[in-house]
DNA sequence: GTCCCCGTAATGCTGCCGCAATCTTCGCGG
DNA sequence: CCGCGAAGATTGCGGCAGCATTACGGGGAC
């Protein structure tokens, strides 16, 4: 298996090459956005491994890039920058997933298997669902295009279910997705933030349907 | 609208600003390339006024590192170096316009509409909302044909959500859309501008709403 | 001078959201 | 089919952050 790295601070890309390669895993390494894309012509990578803070821009400019060459390798970002916010960001821009810094190489060695798993995804920048579109990137949700504003906690949740709409999000990703870590949570917030959010959107005749897997998590599909 | 000025002439630059802003445009200023290529990463310009002759070096060469970073913003050179095969080599590294020093400052105006004409999809000529019509590059308002003429900066946040109507305009992209590096704030202010354009909306009976969507930003609409 | 834009700050209010109490549903074993 | 425990659903409450509004005053334009 071999992998690109793009980031510029060279201990932790040393670092990260060292325990890869005992892996099994060949790792390319690069600290500018511009090599990274004549590496990704020269040579197929199983999966991308990319910074945000880079010398020559933001590390997020690149997956549009890559996605418009009509390439569909799974890019996973390491980031400082780790506040639900960006995490919709990153992964609304097409990121296949997003890991925030400092991690342990146990959870990207998970993260890269889950993510090489996973049948090639489409990179839609808007989901459709029901009688529902949500724009995950300006934030804004319509029911039949008119505007729905939600809470920002709720919008993460919806979001989160959303882009993998059919399919179980795990409990622990959704509060990842809404929850940062200094921000815990000792109660049933999430719960009733799905409860609050499953009657806004019977109210607004969404179309939309949030079930539970008991122990598991929560999914979404249409009615 | 918001400008990137690479110039490395005070008076010049100083002049220029003034000059623009009458026209409604926020510009940013700085004179070296280095610090050019951080302010073009953090923001994000409706349009580039680039210099040639630079302290740290000619600024055409900025040109193509811009691009390799995947942005599309036009480019416009303003120099003195105005030879014909100067002109052909700043449009052949990807400039959009290339404007002998000196030049009028109405001249500049018209090249930077002409150029913010072309991909019709990114700049609109006129937005129409409820009984309003938004011309952001010309900044003029009308309702139901009756010109109304607003305060700059409420102007600034009505052009910002018009653009984008129906969708949620983040805090800080409003904040960008109004406010130069220089000028920070450090209170409401941009809340009182919503406060005081809603009124003026009311009272001209422009049919638009302005809605807050709590912790995340703005949306405009029709009512 | 006069007008008005606009930043500041004080004031009041809205509604998000964490919490917890209570009720409901689910799955399992007998 | 029933009972029981655990997980989830729902809802009211309260604190408080974020927002709305407005008065005030400096400062620039004319």
């Amino acid at each position: 298996m071999r992998l690109l790295l793009i980031e510029d601070e060279r201990e932790l890309a040393d670092a990260l090459s060292g325990a890869l390669s005992k892996h099994g895993i060949v790792t390319d390494h690069t600290t500018h956005l511009a090599d990274a894309f004549e590496l990704t012509r020269q040579n197929s990578y199983d999966a991308i491994l990319l910074d945000r803070r880079l010398p020559d821009g933001e590390g997020l400019t690149f997956i549009p890039m890559l996605r418009r060459t009509g390439t569909d390798t799974p890019v996973i970002v390491l980031t400082a920058r780790n506040e639900p916010l960006e995490r919709v960001e990153g992964l609304d821009v097409g990121a296949d997933d997003y890991l925030g810094k400092p991690f342990l190489v146990d959870e990207l060695m998970a993260r890269l298997r889950a993510v090489l798993r996973r049948p090639p995804s489409l990179t839609e920048l808007q989901i459709t669902v029901g009688r529902m579109v949500i724009d995950p990137l300006h934030l804004s949700v319509t029911v039949e295009s008119i505007p729905l504003d939600l809470p920002r906690r709720e919008l993460l949740v919806l979001a989160a279910l959303a882009k993998r709409k059919d399919k179980t999000v795990l409990r622990s990703t959704l509060e990842a997705a809404v929850y940062n870590y200094e921000e815990e949570i000792q109660s049933n917030a999430l719960d009733a933030h799905i409860s609050r959010l499953r009657k806004r959107l019977l109210d607004a005749g969404a179309g939309i349907a949030i079930h539970n897997i008991r122990g598991v998590g929560y999914l979404l599909k249409e009615e």
